[in-house]
DNA sequence: CGAATATTGATAGCAATACTATTAATTTAG
DNA sequence: CTAAATTAATAGTATTGCTATCAATATTCG
């Protein structure tokens, strides 16, 4: 997949950051490091002194982008949100049919991840990986209530409504078309999580299996 | 809902735990005021320093039984698996009818959690919104594979599989029963949670319509 | 260009966390 | 009632999650 139009940006809530990580070099660094970093080690074991270690700049140079860790996860997955929605607008815009263009929007939801060239210092693929496996963590939080009022996520918030609509589109009559579209969001997250970790778990074993679970399970629930 | 069978106890895997918690008062006490303050603080800020002062003990002694808060909570996710396992059991055990027997499954791992005064020292409403809340912390870690081998998840998975059968008993031709199995248990979760901070993104907003939600998902979705 | 301004790097320091070790006090069990 | 087990108290260590300060570099713009 790649992104057709030039110099597109994912646009990320302003309160995330501190100085915006676009900006700079450096800052395009600690983005594309603590990828791989937080990847590789897992958000508990990451801190902002290893990733500076690794990127040869400074803790403290670190903390001027980003508040604290936790920032930097809301930063990474509202990006990954970003990307996914565009990729769901762009693909499903022209679709006339209200089955075919959820069907098509189910598919890029839970299918596995594909690279894009467009966004050099970002490893999409890794960055899904971060996302089933630490994205629960940015909510799951005493503080998920005044961060929500702030905003920090209003782009899967605008993700999950962008699928019940379309839900509702097919069956206007369905009376849990919120719940079926984040049912499958985060629901596409545990399978893939439970593919690589509690096999016995799952059907989906082969990364196509996921997509014809939700099929299956959002049009056997909607009157078509 | 109440254990009809006195001195039952809930059987935790031994490596879980240094000492069990269940054969002195102190260990009760630990379990006991542990749910209290992870419900009240959350699992981020609890540490064993502030549970000593809170039952007037010392940080070295709960040391003693548990090796760290990680390990608590795995006791206490476990615990409340098999609590939920064992009313699966007992509830649906006599009932003959394969799709009257999973209805009321679903019915008992989706509802609102009610008290238990057989276990005293433990509060299972608060329980239940700890898991809500903390369990999937339990999981998304790099040691998950260790840990999984180390039998630390077996209720869970045990309780998943009986879901997954008695899917499978309603319709053997169903091509997903594990990952229905496992989206109800996780999912109920996820909208309990989505009840209490994202009301945008659930239809579930009254205790009972995350029962009716998942009744009519999986029974829509199987051949009956 | 060159001065002002902004950014980054280096170092230090602090309070809290997540433990471990040791020893003393207390409880319990035979 | 004595020995063994348990618990409490204290101290100590390495790491984390920051903040503050100041020096070294870039960058910008008049």
């Amino acid at each position: 997949m790649e992104f057709l139009m030039q110099s597109i940006k994912i646009a990320i809530n302003e309160k995330i950051f501190i100085k915006d990580p676009e900006s700079s070099n450096l800052g395009k660094r600690i983005i594309e490091q603590s990828i791989l970093m937080i990847n590789d080690i897992g958000f508990e074991s990451f801190t902002f002194k290893k990733l500076g270690e690794k990127i040869g700049s400074n803790e403290s140079s670190i903390y001027r982008y980003f508040e604290n860790k936790h920032k930097l996860l809301l930063y990474l997955t509202s990006w990954y949100w970003g990307w996914l929605e565009y990729q769901l607008v762009f693909s499903t815009n022209s679709i006339q049919y209200a089955t075919k263009k959820l069907a098509s929007a189910i598919n890029i939801m839970t299918r596995a991840t594909q690279e894009d060239s467009s966004f050099s210092h970002i490893n999409e693929v890794l960055l899904n990986k971060i996302v089933i496996n630490e994205y629960s963590k940015s909510y799951l939080t005493k503080e998920v209530d005044v961060e929500n009022k702030n905003g920090y996520f209003v782009i899967y918030k605008r993700l999950v409504n962008r699928i019940s609509e379309m839900i509702k589109a097919v069956d206007s009559k369905y009376e849990y078309p919120s719940s079926l579209a984040s049912t499958v969001l985060e629901g596409s997250l545990h399978q893939h999580f439970l593919k690589d970790h509690f096999t016995s778990l799952t059907d989906c074993h082969k990364n196509t299996d996921a997509t014809q679970y939700f099929q299956h399970l959002v049009f056997t629930s909607l009157n078509t």
